[in-house]
DNA sequence: TCTGGGGTCCTAGGACCC
DNA sequence: TCTGGGGTCCTAGGACCC
């Protein structure tokens, strides 16, 4: 029916119902799942520490925890202090918590929270057509064709039939997985983002059509997804404290400061949002980090390659092909250093990764350094690949390479905004001595040494041709 | 707040091509 | 010989998110 009362809200018809499902202090409630002693209690769920250890942050602190002032990413050593079990120490002070109300510390155990995550989106999976994971305790759906912004019942101001939908969700949850989630419902991903935090935990938020704007109006502009505290304070350098005052500033204004960042803050803040919520893609980077402060230039080196054999084995298990190598330095005081080298096309060559993430790990030879990382990227997908490079290879056998630059040229422009791109790139078939180069790809070493020439500027253009 | 680990997206300059 | 404009790729850094 399209009729409205007058004051009723406008037809809804056209409008998307959008869930975002936020797991609560999602880590914590996975060991109280483990350990249900932790019930109630404050728990730091954290990574990379040892006792006595400086190093290691918080990952995720149960809302008693916060209580005390543990926030996430907090050093774990500051995190211990503010709770109970180290704060009552001073027997003195009558106001000291009671010691039994201590804190619990847990390391963290990615294996069994996965498993938690799986039950959870056998859910989510299960109640909607469209599910996007954008990590493994957060997703939007898509369920406008599951239920709809009319009131239940036909009435006035009554309940939507989105809200027992999502409270149904939720229950399931609950139920299922036996780990509590927040979820917001809005008619578009940037508002249900913002509704799913707006009453955690166990919350649910519900921001009807027509009532987005005047939901997001009152709230700090850092409440905005993309808003983080740079750009809070160049917004209150401005002026702009408020989503309601970003809705209400120039988008000019907001373009000539932010760039393409300045309208999306805008629309945001006014509650227009047309994104589709997709599915989640593949990944387009894989990386390995570790900290661990050490000047030793051996020690470095053995960090790196350690890094390296990780990352390269991870890309092997995910079946993805990496066509650049990097890797990342951090030098004291937090001075974040990025190289990379791009290969001619995509290759699984855990040896390579470490020659190459060697490599460029020498510029800083020397120097001090407080984390080390590598990274694979411009990531390609064996399943979807084999077509495309057994086509690529008969053509480099028959020294056909204008009809493969004809082919790759094709499908590059089929798949253009993809997450999958062809696995030999459009600047590699366009110059038939690349072609060379690829064909013996297969030799690690030759390759090595090809690309450690190159970067001494020793180019051997005979090699090229 | 002196900062762990794993990601995404955007920007900007230079190389290179047509 | 000097030169324009458009486009892509590469690298590095930065902001942000969970």
């Amino acid at each position: 029916m399209e009729e409205t009362l007058p004051g009723a809200p406008t037809a809804d018809r056209g409008e998307r119902v959008i869930l975002h499902v936020d797991m609560d202090c999602f880590y914590a409630s996975c060991e109280r799942l483990k350990e249900p002693a932790l019930a109630g209690e404050a728990v730091v769920v954290g990574m990379g520490y040892e006792p006595g250890d400086d190093i290691g942050a918080v990952a995720t602190a149960s809302y008693e925890a916060r209580e005390y002032g543990v926030e996430s990413a907090q050093p774990i050593s500051r995190a211990l202090e503010r709770l109970p079990r180290v704060a009552d120490a001073d027997a003195a002070d009558p106001d000291a918590p009671d010691p039994a109300d201590s804190g619990h510390y847990r390391p963290v155990d990615m294996a069994f929270y996965k498993e938690v995550a799986s039950e959870v989106k056998a859910v989510l999976h299960d109640v909607a057509d469209t599910v996007r994971e954008v990590s493994i305790d957060e997703a939007y759906l898509d369920v406008t064709d599951r239920t709809s912004w009319e009131t239940a019942g036909g009435g006035e101001g009554g309940r939507t039939l989105a809200e027992g939908f999502a409270r149904h969700v939720r229950e399931r949850i609950e139920r299922e997985a036996g780990v509590p989630a927040s979820v917001g419902v809005a008619p578009n991903m940037a508002t249900a983002k913002v509704a799913s935090d707006h009453d955690k935990p166990e919350g649910l938020t519900v921001v009807p059509p027509g009532t987005v704007a005047d939901f997001l109006a009152p709230l700090p502009v850092s409440d905005i997804h993309g808003v983080g505290p740079v750009t809070a304070s160049d917004l209150a350098d401005m002026g702009i404290d408020t989503a309601g005052d970003l809705a209400s500033a120039d988008p000019a204004d907001l373009q000539a400061r932010f760039g393409s960042r300045g309208r999306e803050f805008h629309d945001r803040a006014t509650g227009r949002d047309d994104r589709e919520v997709t599915p989640t893609g593949r990944p387009k980077s894989l990386s390995r980090e570790s900290a661990g402060r050490t000047a030793d230039a051996e020690a470095q080196r053995e960090k790196v390659r350690a890094l390296a054999a990780d990352v390269a084995e991870r890309a092997r298990s995910r079946e993805a092909m990496y066509r650049t190598i990097g890797v990342k330095v951090v030098r004291p005081p937090y001075d974040v250093n990025t190289r990379a080298e791009s290969l001619s096309g995509p290759v699984d060559d855990p040896e390579l990764v470490e020659a190459v993430a060697l490599d460029l790990l020498e510029e800083f030879e020397g120097e001090a350094v407080r984390k080390l990382g590598v990274r694979v990227s411009n990531l390609s997908f064996a399943a979807e690949e084999q077509a495309t490079l057994v086509g690529y290879e008969d053509a480099a056998d028959d020294a056909d390479a204008a009809d493969a630059t004809e082919r790759d040229g094709r499908s590059d422009a089929a798949d253009d905004d993809d997450a999958e791109e062809a696995p030999v790139s459009r600047r590699t078939v366009s110059g038939d001595a690349t072609l060379d180069e690829w064909a013996d790809e297969g030799d690690a070493d030759a390759t090595r040494e090809r690309r450690s020439r190159r970067r001494r500027g020793q180019v051997d253009l005979g090699e090229f041709e």
